[in-house]
DNA sequence: TTTGACTATTGAACGGCGTTCAATATCTAA
DNA sequence: TTAGATATTGAACGCCGTTCAATAGTCAAA
């Protein structure tokens, strides 16, 4: 019954999505603002005149509703994630520009940033554990090809297991964001508020290159 | 009249205190296991046989209770950091215990990390800026110094800044224990299930590798 | 020892939350 | 037009943090 070919819809099931998609752009919205504490289900049915129980009807849970967020920001991620140009020969460059780009958008958007990786546990594992790749995933294979075919062309460290590398640089890379998030006037705080504070883009550049630094051949 | 004298106190002021610590150490044994969703005043209150709004006598919000329990965990890792031993050579063997103590400990304690660092925003520059240092804040000097210091020898590059180096440093933790609480399996999610996953121990010690080569002579 | 001031504690209440569900309104296909 | 599916509501449940008047308890001075 729902076998329908994806192209040829009821109007029924037509109008569901796009009241679906509403939805979800609205939240988007609230979200980046207000952060997850903002985006009430029942502040949520507010602003699109609904009731609160009718949400319930276009997702299962709220959680479900900000998994389709985080899906979104990641999506967003994958697409801005440069490209390496073969006809280049700064590979350095582009990992640079890799790194930069992650921690720029996760700074861009840090509410929809910290709700990715919030929460402790085990439900996540068995999330991650199987399923069709979500964009997160699909985005950590691109800093890892990344890094992979650094190590190929000689860039990086010939020892170095790609795997293990990518994780480091994605683990240094987060920590930096969400840092630059909790504490964006980190530098007032230890040099005095009449020293200068360092511009987040200066913060990101040098990170960067002691990234690359750390695994360099 | 709160002037009195620190070691003479009121019976009265000497109960109270008393009662404090209670409910803090049954709150982090509560939140250690449980997280900051788990312990919620109501059942604190349960707990220990109070009613809910007595707790209010003890703590202003749930927020300074939980301040507290993150100021007891930093204290905890100033009192567990290494101290180098000046008649040792090994600086840099110094720096790795140093990185792989923080990580070690954020494990440890999962949910105190987390909710350390948790919440996106500005209270938090206010809190910081100023005041008495916290436990956090003289964490962060312990690091600093052992990065100046290393600089200073020889050890680390002599070109580094020791402030932006141990901010990148600390990033680069910071997110390995993140990641590793979000993602304890890893490896299986790339590699398969059926492939080995590398221990805990090796992931940290790597990248305390990854750490030091970056900012190494 | 009794009194009076201060503190501790309770229990009910407020407003907010995510979620459920019977009842109702609205669409759509025959 | 009508039967069946779908959408929507509004009230309810059981949580939550927090407040507050009322009560119980403590302790120093009279």
């Amino acid at each position: 019954m729902d076998q329908l070919s994806e192209t040829e819809k009821s109007p029924a099931q037509r109008r569901h999505q796009k009241v679906r998609q509403m939805i979800l752009s609205v939240a988007d919205r609230v979200f980046a603002r207000d952060g997850e504490a903002g985006l009430s289900i029942r502040r949520l049915a507010d602003e699109i005149d609904y009731s609160p129980g009718a949400i319930y009807k276009y997702f299962e849970s709220k959680q479900e509703l900000l998994d389709e967020l985080k899906e979104m920001f990641f999506e967003r991620l994958l697409d801005e994630l440069p490209v390496f140009d073969e006809r280049s020969e700064d590979y350095a460059g582009f990992a640079r520009s890799s790194i930069e780009t992650y921690i720029r958008l996760g700074l861009e958007a840090p509410h929809h940033y910290e709700t990715a990786f919030a929460g402790t546990a085990e439900r996540r594992t068995v999330e991650l554990d199987m399923s069709a790749a979500s964009a997160k995933e699909r985005a950590f294979f691109r800093l890892y090809d990344m890094i992979r075919m650094g190590i190929e062309r000689g860039v990086f460290a010939s020892q170095l297991d790609a795997l293990h590398a990518a994780k480091s640089v994605w683990a240094a890379s987060h920590g930096l964001v969400l840092l630059m998030i909790h504490f964006p006037h980190f530098d007032n705080a230890f040099t005095g508020d009449h020293a200068e504070a360092e511009p987040p883009d200066a913060v990101i550049c040098r990170h960067a290159d002691f990234l690359i630094r750390g695994i360099s051949a």
